[in-house]
DNA sequence: TGTATTTATTTAACATATTAACTAATATGG
DNA sequence: CCATATTAGTTAATATGTTAAATAAATACA
């Protein structure tokens, strides 16, 4: 009788190496997105939400535009409009107009919640050192510049982090 | 003048090693799934429903029940219901109930299924190879059990691909 | 100036993901 | 054999993501 955790019912993968180097990446992404979320839970937070925090916090102070902070992201605009509206319901986070251009949204991180990225600081190192342990630091920068290099489609060469 | 395009609102990053790679690890899932996804949707699926559609094609009988198939995804069971209604109206697959065990939904790719799945290949198989152009097979082989070895915490073992 | 275009955001409808609570069927152990 | 526990799936409420359409403000230019 198989296991029940780990009877996959017969399914036989069948990838080439490509996709299976995607599908590798895809689901390392998803295993530490779903356990920093679960931490992340804790202090109120999830991983999309700390994030809009992370970067606030490290744009001039601590403000962003609506648009610029989705395209850091990687998300559409409308997602944007959503996840501040819950962070400012939250407390994390203040909305309000430019005043020099009335159509911007500004988004600006509170004293609440830089505290919340200070306060998940350590377990969130804590879960990413489970993940790398065993990696030196030339080997992870090895690995960090073949992402890119996938993420740049073959092209080395990235301007950002 | 900033480019619009590029300006991220001096936003500036201040991630350590660790962290810089594994959001790069989630960046360039983001960017795959988001892309593979759009070719999908010109064929009547979208990332997840393919995913579906490959598992249940690659079980025995092309049928296996909600709950390995959301075991082998990764995510919920109650995500896989949902998922597997709409595979279901638009004649992807079928859902029953297995007739040795009442409690068990089975679910069985169609014809139609299995052609969806051929007519992504090709288009698939090309947007794979954009993202990694220029790596040869050994490295690639390398990339990928470096990935596994994160997704598995440092422990270089994976039973399953 | 005034019209047309572009830009920034929001809203609506939907897909995909979660957890918690529930039902129903099967398995277990006295 | 029956009470209890476990397993499989669904439903409900919610979060996070998408695109398309709408609105409003700013910019461009004839």
């Amino acid at each position: 009788m198989p296991d029940k955790q780990t009877d996959w019912g017969g399914y036989k993968g069948d990838l080439d190496l490509n996709e299976k180097l995607m599908v590798a990446i895809v689901k390392a992404s998803e295993a530490y997105k779903k356990e920093a979320d679960s931490i992340f839970r804790n202090y109120g937070l999830t991983f999309s939400k700390y994030n809009v925090l992370r970067i606030l916090s490290n744009s001039p102070g601590g403000k962003n535009t609506i648009t610029i902070t989705s395209r850091i992201m990687l998300v559409s605009g409308a997602n944007m409009t959503g996840s501040a509206k819950r962070l400012e319901k939250d407390g994390f986070i203040i909305r309000r107009s430019d005043t020099s251009d009335e159509r911007i949204t500004l988004l600006e991180i509170t004293p609440k919640g830089r505290q919340a990225i200070k306060n998940i600081s350590a377990e969130k190192d804590e879960l990413i050192e489970t993940y790398l342990n065993g990696f030196a630091d030339d080997k992870k920068t090895k690995i960090l510049e073949d992402i890119k290099r996938i993420f740049n489609k073959g092209n080395a060469i990235t301007r950002r982090g």
